[in-house]
RNA sequence: GUCCCCAUCGUCUAGCUUGGUCCAGGACACCGGCCUUUCACGCCGGCAACAGGGGUUCAAAUCCCCUUGGGGACGCCA
């Protein structure tokens, strides 16, 4: 059996949105199930466009998300001698020709084919004229236009292309740089690529390239054209549909494999399972199992997973997606071990690393500065005495434990005749400053008996300043 | 305009290959309820779809055709 080799092939022309990755995840995690070979190329034939900056920011979204690649990157901006070679074979063979129409001739030429209800295309004027290489002569290749090439599509099946809709297109620019269509076919035969896995949006572009393999007398790879990701209104993705980059997910507070969930869900099916860990995803990813219609990015849907998996996550795994998020707002991410007790105590209730955070604040601050509405809420004056008394019955104990704590809460319960709720609540105002949180058991564990002895008197000592006496 | 693709709840989807087990299942969202020291989690229940029209067939979400709708491509971008 072959080793199937996947790629993916970006252009550095901006960050990775979340489309992209989907294809990267695609084509990374067919080869890992197949146990295959995974290529990264950057496709920066692209002068003017490309960037630097661009192909950093790809790699580091998709070492983020933890999709590894064994071959690359390999830049096409370095290969240039290899296509010069292939460009010269094709040349050799008469399948491609020098061009030197100028814009405003092909203009013509394309308003002329729409004219006559057809596909705007070159008219092959040159193809005849056996000229050679001059100044800022074109390369075309030379299609032909009889008959139709077939894709044999893994996901779609097969599509059929009557040959007349080719046109001679462009596989050399007149800087000497080769275009798209030409270095991916050259990329593809010298990188040993035989599995095609990329948007809907190639399917008409795949019988030039077949075209071309065919001139080098070269067979075609498998091709497999995943549906587009759509934003909301139904439209390709774009910077309106609000934030599509990996990076900035990331710094929502997703976690990288949540998103991976939620991307290979988006078109790709295990029967009714919706939550993957993502070893299970290279163990049950195959080809037959993609849609062939198109999905709308769905914020909601993505969140609620996000949500799973910090369920899931150990949190000792989850520490070190957190500690950013924590050193961003200044606070001490040191003591992983008690990051990890925190964390025990909220990620039931935290969607993102935000809420997390958000959520964990009250642990990093010595000084409780209480909610409005919280503290008049709870700290009425009948739940002074309470509090008081909770205090002294805590620091009365010996052993730190759950029992002890139990026992106190009953004591105070008894000698204030009152139910558990009416001493609960002022007592995660006073241990958080907010009426929402984790359970006070879970909270008091984690803050030890100094701090919890520290925020009783500290609200104890609010209450009798800002409260008036009332009630005797 | 031309070519290509697609079509199940609002959204992601199972089911379609090998018609009947589907008056269509799961998930997100939404609405109730339970649990409960708050908020969540969890659990239980509800709302909600086979685009339309023709065929084929004893029988169609499943096969065929048309219509409609949506998407994509037509670059010296990838």
């Amino acid at each position: 059996m072959k080793t199937i080799i996947t790629r993916f092939p970006p252009s550095p022309t901006g960050y990775l949105h979340v489309g992209g990755a989907r294809t990267a995840l695609f084509n990374w995690l067919y080869a890992r199930h197949m146990k295959g070979k995974f290529i990264l190329r950057i496709e920066d034939t692209d002068l003017e466009r490309s960037t630097k900056a661009s192909a950093d920011a790809i790699l580091e979204s998709l070492e983020w998300l933890g999709i590894d690649w064994d071959e690359g990157p390999y830049f096409q901006s370095e290969r240039f001698d290899i296509y010069k070679e292939y460009v010269q074979k094709l040349l050799d063979s008469g399948n491609a020709y020098y061009c030197t129409c100028t814009a405003e001739e092909i203009e013509e030429m394309r308003k002329k084919a729409m004219a006559d209800g057809g596909k705007p295309k070159y008219n092959g004027k040159c193809r005849n004229k056996k000229l050679g290489k001059t100044g800022n002569a074109v390369v075309r290749f030379a299609s032909t236009s009889a008959g139709t090439t077939v894709l044999k599509d893994v996901i779609k099946g097969n599509i059929q292309f009557k040959n007349t809709e080719l046109d001679d297109f462009i596989i050399v620019r007149s800087d000497g740089v080769p275009t798209y269509n030409l270095a991916v076919v050259v990329d593809d035969i010298t990188m040993g690529i035989n599995t095609v896995i990329r948007g809907d949006d190639h399917v008409n572009n795949t019988p030039r390239q077949i075209q071309i393999y065919k001139a080098l007398g070269v067979e075609p790879p498998a091709y497999g054209h995943v549906p587009m990701v759509l934003g909301n209104d139904r439209s390709r993705l774009s910077k309106r549909h609000g934030a599509m980059s990996v990076t900035a997910y990331r710094d929502m507070g997703y976690l990288p494999d949540a998103l991976l969930n939620y991307l290979v869900r988006l078109g790709w099916s295990y029967g009714d399972q919706e939550f993957f860990l993502i070893d299970e995803l290279i163990e049950k990813f195959t080809l037959d199992n993609i849609g062939r219609s198109a999905g709308i990015f769905d914020q909601e849907k993505l969140l609620s997973l996000n949500a799973d998996h910090i369920k899931a996550s150990r949190p000792n795994k989850l520490v070190k997606y957190w500690q950013p998020f924590l050193k961003e707002r200044g606070l001490d991410t040191d003591d992983t071990l008690y990051l990890e007790k925190i964390i025990e105590t909220l990620n039931t209730r935290s969607k993102t690393l935000i809420e997390l955070t958000e959520g964990a604040l009250f642990y990093f601050q010595d000084e409780i500065s209480y909610e409005e509405k919280a503290a008049k809420k709870n700290f009425k004056p009948a739940a002074l005495k309470p509090l008081k008394l909770l205090c002294a019955h805590i620091e009365a104990i010996e052993e730190f434990n759950e029992a002890n704590l139990e026992d106190a809460f009953k004591k105070v319960m008894q000698s204030c005749e009152i139910k558990f709720g009416k001493i609960a609540q002022p007592l995660r105002v006073a241990l958080t400053g907010k009426a929402v949180s984790p359970g006070i058991f879970e909270i008091m564990h984690v803050l030890g008996k100094d701090a919890v002895i520290s925020r009783l008197k500290k609200a104890v000592i609010f209450m009798e300043a800002s409260t008036p006496p009332l009630s005797a």
